[in-house]
DNA sequence: CGCCGAATTGACACGGTTCAATTGAGGTGG
DNA sequence: CCACCTCAATTGAACCGTGTCAATTCGGCG
């Protein structure tokens, strides 16, 4: 059975991501290409995919924006991480036990069950490189959480929003789904202001600010960041570092 | 070998964690406290235990507090999480690659080996109730971290500071390191503001109007929350709803 | 063509920052 | 045992980044 070709947009998004931390032989291969190709869970936009406190059994997204947000009693909202294709839902814990949090579909979402990778990273002895790889999965994704703290904790209006425009960026080029600093967007100001900790009005003017600087263009359902590097320094991004520990070597 | 009676401030702050968690059986338990007894690493006030893109072999804090924190270029700082005795370093992701933030002592820091730990979270099959609590002790972990982004991203510096002592309190408690809302307070106000993400200035302004308030009393070395109950509602503070997972109900 | 949610704009208020002094408390050496 | 040093805590005043409120415009879709 050959390796089918890829098109740019196609469903395999945590394959792509695993080539990038660790080679897989061709058992582990299979099995994560059986897991992305399994039946498709379908959640519309705005509809709930988990619900804080309730049990949920693991998830990968395959296309579409979710969130994991927290409500406030008096409608304060705030986005704890936004979850692209190619992002897990409720692998941080193995055993997962309850949602810390709700996750919210942000346009149609479609996951597979990620069971079989949850039992992959519990029994690591039979895929030890699918399971080294997971765990980088993992890791990275603190990364972007401790990210996020930054941002919310030290950053201006202006260098939050750049600098979480990069990370989304690096993130979904990982996955073939960023080509040149374009990628869909789908997010709503309102959402974006709820990631970043800001009003939807500030937001606003940020964003024609970086608009007008030209380092970002905004049109049709996509987004297209101009003069990255520029960004980047301006922002301070780093993408994280992460590399298979060699356990003989610690310190 | 009979259980010895534990003094208030005694070095056993997991095993007392994992108490509230699960029930460990002997060997477990045994485990546990050999880690615990096990020869210390001893850091001075000030000292990294580790640094941001090396890598580090796992740690569990036994006495002293100490925390993640990432510098920005321009001086900039944000604490990312505290870290009290019974809080482990390194153990999120199994193999954990190199360390995503510098941790620093806050005061000495004395720590053990946690090695074992991370092998009976990888090898679950030995060890599964260990294995099972140790996850708990991990989503805990992530959970307290949603928290800040909550506090840094939708909460007001009033609110966020009674919401990160509350916090504290609970976290200590579970250790036996809190009584009736009072424990040591290590922390300079230009810690507590690195890690509120406000200034010094205005972190001493709203402890102010906490102690004026009869929320709190700061002395020699101790921090004592008042009327918790009524801080609770105010600042909105829930503990994390943990449980473990029953693999065969889930949904 | 008309509707509705999202994006945009302007004016104003305020929480929090910054800068610059001053006070206080613990530790050390003479 | 006191003088001194240093770092943390405290205070005041001016400033400014963001929030809030309230319209208005835009854009996609039935």
């Amino acid at each position: 059975m050959t390796r089918q070709l890829r098109q740019p947009n196609d469903e395999s998004p945590l394959s792509r991501r695993l080539e990038g931390f660790t080679l897989l032989d061709d058992t582990e291969q299979k099995l994560v290409e059986r897991v992305e190709t399994s039946p498709k869970r379908s959640f519309h936009a705005g509809s709930r995919i988990c619900v804080e406190g309730r049990q949920f059994s693991p998830q990968l997204i395959i296309t579409g924006w979710a969130c994991r947000l927290t409500d406030l009693t008096d409608g304060r909202r705030q986005i704890v991480e936004l979850l692209c294709p190619g992002d897990l839902i409720g692998l941080g814990a193995l055993a997962y036990p309850a949602a810390l949090a709700n996750v919210l579909a942000l346009t149609t979402v479609r996951t597979v069950d990620a069971s079989d990778l949850r039992s992959a990273l519990k029994d690591r002895q039979y895929f030890p490189r699918l399971a080294s790889g997971l765990e980088l999965v993992i890791a990275e994704r603190e990364a972007f959480l401790l990210n996020q703290i930054i941002r919310l904790g030290r950053m201006t209006a202006y260098e939050r929003m750049a600098h979480l425009l990069i990370e989304l960026d690096y993130r979904l080029k990982q996955r073939g789904l960023s080509e040149s600093g374009s990628f869909v967007w789908p997010l709503t100001q309102e959402m974006l202001a709820n990631t970043l900790g800001l009003s939807a009005v500030h937001t606003n003017r940020t964003l024609q600010q970086l608009r007008r600087e030209g380092f970002l263009e905004l049109g049709q359902g996509r987004l297209t960041l101009r003069r990255i590097d520029t960004l980047k320094s301006v922002a301070g991004f780093h993408p994280p570092v992460l590399q298979l520990s060699d356990d003989a070597t610690y310190d």
